[in-house]
DNA sequence: ATTATCTACTAAACCTGTTTAGCATTACCA
DNA sequence: TGGTAATGCTAAACAGGTTTAGTAGATAAT
């Protein structure tokens, strides 16, 4: 195992201070007035060596470690992980790379990571928040970090956030089910009190109210395993035998309602019509292929990365906050009936 | 922005020297000799004010991070995002946090990323390595980081890794398509010098020979996106009208398969057999439900663990290398016919 | 001729911990 | 009573960079 080169022995094989080293390495040799000959030469024996600096200490000594913390509810939910992983690769388009990790949508869980992404210096955070943890990033925000929320926001909260239409999303939808005729429009989403989730309850009542409908409203808790949930689909099944029509409020819902009709051996959309909040492979190639509500989900990820780009860069930091509301779109699938 | 507190600050306020609160808190408070009292002192102090000590400036002087890098294929796939998220808790659950990066299977991309890594000074590495890699990972093993593979592994490189049993898997496969009456079985897979889809292409010849019957490959580029692999599809089965049975090689391409046999308009099972390899909700709750072959995601997250953690702990460096092949499982979803 | 300014660098402090080497005391033993 | 050992703690070096403050010598201005 040969030694790392350090900037010491950079400086030492030339005869020159570490100083200077440090200025040319980091382009502030013409600001520092340090000869072009001098700089040529050290660029030249440090490609030569192939030294590179050790960015702990760097970090240690700037405080800045070019590295975004990216807090995803669950890595291994398809929309999550799609979006990370545009995410991460305009990060390091853009220098910065990505350390990441599940919050489970638990605060607890959350507060812990946050404290550790702040331990290990990271420059700006991504974050799509748990309930309750209001407090925490009002702290970063004061301590003056960037953070960019998406998926929901934190209406206590001032800063920058990329969420969708979810009120219109839902009312859209609904609207759909209600021209083609249904009446027993069901709801199914998780008992939440996140901004993405309420208004897609609301959109859905708005829509079944216009038309004087009754709203079918079930909410499921968060920890639900799969187990559960099928069980309580199944029930939900039997014991509303009049619903012809279910939206769901997001893809995980979506997928198990899809598992619990087939294991019902109800006709889709003959028996019951579905749609689904996010887009999935699943819900396109699911036969008969399944309507669905579709994020624009490199679009998202797009303006994430913009957003905490801008203020990376501000050198002041910038007071007003920005708010980008993407729209979505409604894949019809089912359109032959 | 409060200013955060430093191991000197702890050491001024209590009047002692900051070498001994370093001792306390890291528990060498007994081997140096320190005091009981003014260890519980110091402990009731650090809790009080909350000081954490910088991992920053800690990484730098001992050189150890706790934390681990992990490389997979493309954290997008649900295989790999399983995986991930798995590992994430495990390692999460023996004190060490991931930083992880997607590879595309691009060597480049790889190298680069291996050097950042190295340069945060990640303590160990979990990878999914892509070709021409050999080099690169047999520095690290050389400079004394423990690595673990999974997926696949590399023949040239002696270090730990985890994959899957893909030979038999495979042949496994083909003779139940066989023993059900198909004498037409397409292969396809990439074309990829990475030992799992070697091993995949192998156990398909071994059981297609051992029936007398002729083997039908189709080998696509990795980098194929999902239109033109769709269009390849299509066109392969406007070729093969005769083959009644397709086993894919991975998710990815059966997924791409399943859609470009929907447009055909064939149908599973009747007029096509199909196995996957890699199983996923799309193929449990396609209709008809697609057989596939299920690797065992949670015991590869818990082995490449148990496997990397052995060497973290270790005091001497472990000679031998271990190998550990799993058993997949050919989940049998179209046995009505 | 003297002072000011510019050029081309550099010594030393700093970031925040860990680790090595060592220094007063007090206790113990012959 | 003098020498050794144990106790309890600390000063300083170190990890590897960045940044501040400054210096020596050349040139320009007064």
């Amino acid at each position: 195992m040969k030694k790392k080169l350090s900037i010491v022995d950079i400086a030492n094989s030339l005869n020159i201070s570490k100083t200077t080293v440090s200025f040319i390495l980091n382009g502030r040799a013409q600001e520092k007035r340090i000869s072009d000959e001098l700089v040529k030469r050290v660029l030249q024996y440090v490609k030569e060596v192939g030294y590179k600096p050790n960015s702990l200490a760097k970090s240690l000594r700037t405080g800045k470690s070019n590295i975004i913390g990216l807090l995803v509810q669950d890595i291994s939910n398809h929309f999550f992980a799609t979006i990370a992983r545009r995410i991460e690769d305009l990060a390091y388009q853009n220098g910065y790379k990505i350390i990441y990790s599940s919050t489970d949508n638990d605060t607890q869980k959350t507060r812990e990571l946050i404290a550790m992404f702040r331990d290990r210096h990271v420059d700006g955070y991504i974050i799509t928040p748990p309930d309750n943890i209001e407090e925490d990033i009002s702290d970063l925000i004061k301590d003056g970090f960037p953070v960019v929320l998406f998926d929901r926001y934190l209406p206590k909260v001032a800063t920058d956030y990329v969420v969708v239409d979810n009120l219109f999303s839902t009312f859209n939808a609904t609207q759909y089910l209600i021209d083609k005729g249904h009446k027993n429009i069901a709801f199914i989403t998780y008992s939440s009190i996140q901004t993405q989730m309420i208004e897609r309850l609301e959109g859905y009542e708005k829509a079944m109210h216009q038309s004087k409908l009754k709203p079918n409203i079930t909410e499921v808790d968060f920890h639900t395993t799969v187990q559960e949930m099928l069980k309580l689909m199944t029930n939900f099944l039997e014991k509303n035998k009049d619903v012809d029509a279910i939206l769901f409020a997001n893809n995980h819902l979506g997928k198990c309602g899809l598992k619990a009709i087939r294991k019902a051996g109800k006709n889709i959309p003959g028996d019951i019509a579905l749609i689904a909040f996010d887009d999935y492979e699943l819900f396109e190639l699911y036969t008969p292929a399944v309507t669905a509500i579709a994020q624009p989900i490199d679009e998202i990820a797009d303006n994430v990365i913009k957003l905490l780009m801008e203020r990376l860069n501000a050198t002041v930091p910038e007071e007003k906050n920005q708010h980008i509301t993407l729209a979505t779109e409604l894949i019809i699938r089912d359109s032959s009936n």
